[in-house]
DNA sequence: AATGAATGAGGTTTCATTCAT
DNA sequence: GATGAATGAAACCTCATTCAT
């Protein structure tokens, strides 16, 4: 489990994303990631524990991608609306770039016993922190309500996502060609920054 | 599955739910719910037809229970904004009243392959309708602004619940005594309202 | 596991004793269990816990028949040499009428792991201690020497007869026909009593 | 698997030893040997064929070496009631300095399938024909008694010392602290020369 | 309707051994 | 000789479901 085999690890967590997204976690075979990978059945064993394993490594470095995204965009960025919305497109693009590696991370890991380990939730709060913090500067700067709590805040925009996202992936009735991810995004967006709600002059 | 024996066949959707909330759906036995409702193996298989048959039945009467309770809201009151802030309100209380049910709903029925059929699929769309044709009402009154879709809005209205929610089944780091239930929920609306940036007068 | 499918669950025991005495425990699989007993491979999981369970189970049931046996010579009998004698002779007379679970009783239940647990000790000790007591008797009565611990005679006699057994079962330059049982037997026996040295005058 | 690598395969086979005595033979991976003697895997299988050929090596050479003792016991003493003694002497001051290859010759070797191949009985064998040997001398010289077989003797010999060690190895009711080795060696010459039973005047 | 013993297909994992370097 | 990544056959056990009673 060394730093050297990145290539054959890497192969297999892209085999794996790839038929869990295809049949689920839990009617994926391991058989079915070791042929994909096109590497022996045993190999899997070399570079994971278990099932488990793959699926909770696939959640922690693709995570972690996200999580360190985000802190680029921090240190990047200057306006925290700015820095929310770049963080939403990039979801969104991940999705487009990679929708079987989105499925896994919406659908699978949520669902895995595993997946609720005190260091996993560690991680996974990690981004929400990091997002309640843009927030929270916003806050600071007058630029966003300060009657809200920051946590409760990333809480409704990955939520927002989160759900939209999964309708382009199983709602059979909603789909890019009839309503462009492009503009479900702008939407989202409209939405968390300006409510619903039309403004009163 | 007659009607005549509904208190049996509730007795062990009851029992499913308690198991299937504790354990989730695929570490949960059948021996399992039997046991917990006191009945023996076999006469699961009386009332359901499979162990994904108890799961998604749990959905669809549960489901169809949100469903009337959206539709007597609809009935009942008049403003877009007081229904929609009814039915988070109802949401939230469900959970309260019967965390283990919206822990089966909102982890385990939607990460079910079995979930995704067709008809299922109306259902569970059939509630994001009615709550986009809230939305589309509020838009023809002028309340609500035009330039969003009405079912973006409600994958924007159930998602930031959702998870929200999730935080208080899962999220170790999240709980009702340090973040009361009703501040959190009070605040998804005002965020979906209003939304978060400071309204420029 | 109740006490009413004995018939079953010794018909697996049966099996296994064949299969395991046949191949040795480490070669047997628990599928030649199943078919051997006729029953499907699933029904030894009804009845035992695991293939471990299987072996140590025809210990403690067979080792405790030759416990029972014990103790009722010792009641029926007076003379402790009649005792020790009939005990020899009931433990070769065991292996005459099944060589099979001798086989397993001497070759794989003590080399298994899983069987020095504490309680099986205290099961395989009971045994020694029988003996160590008709022993103590006979010193008691003047029949014995007295500078000799109990113990240590249980573990002579025992050892000389298992010794001896496994030429039967194993040694192929060692057979009934050339070296009768009934023979080694009688001449063990006398060994054990009298000693090899010629008795001087 | 030369001469000229001595080292290193008896630093393998000690390694086996040690870790076939801890853990049981089967229950030993050859890794674990492999770590325990510090080289690489693929190393054990340049100076022995198989897990196998290390088990059955060990008993070889281990066995070769009490062969060899008895021959020059044979060689230098004269008494037969001295060279038994020295025997069994020998085996228990073995266990005393190397318990971890005792407990593997006693249980792991005897137990393993592929120890039954006619080359290792004939080695097996030619222990136990050493012994009668001295036996049978003894018995031409009118000390031992005409009517037992000098096999027979070498069982109950051999079976009294080998059960005995194995208490000291496992029984954990039964231990050098409560019961010193060097009595029970006395005691178990004491009754195989001159057995239990008190001699008439 | 109710029971629960019986079923057996199917999947994860282990681990001795190989072989290219 | 030495290495250890790679191999893949083989086996235990689980557990949803059935069906005779």
């Amino acid at each position: 489990m060394g730093e050297k085999n990145r290539p054959k690890r890497e192969i297999i967590l892209k085999a794996a994303i790839k038929v869990f997204a295809e049949k689920g976690y839990h009617s994926s075979r391991t058989a079915d990631i070791s042929s994909e990978a096109g590497v022996a059945y045993g190999s899997l064993y070399h570079y994971f524990q278990s099932k488990d394993d793959i699926l909770l490594s696939i959640f922690r470095e693709r995570w972690q991608l996200l999580l360190d995204k985000v802190k680029k965009i921090r240190e990047t960025l200057t306006e925290p609306g700015e820095m929310i919305l770049t963080i939403i497109d990039y979801i969104f693009r991940s999705y487009q770039s990679d929708p079987g590696m989105m499925k896994v991370l919406i659908m699978d890991v949520p669902r895995h016993a595993q997946f609720y380990s005190p260091e996993n939730w560690v991680l996974y709060n990690a981004f929400f922190k990091e997002l309640a913090e843009i927030f929270r500067e916003g806050q600071e700067r007058g630029l966003y309500v300060n009657n809200v709590s920051p946590l409760i805040a990333s809480y409704a925009i990955y939520g927002a996502v989160d759900t939209t996202i999964r309708q382009y992936v199983y709602n059979p009735e909603f789909n890019d060609d009839e309503f462009p991810l492009e503009k479900a995004r702008g939407q989202i967006v409209q939405i968390l920054k300006g409510g619903f709600a039309v403004r009163e002059a």
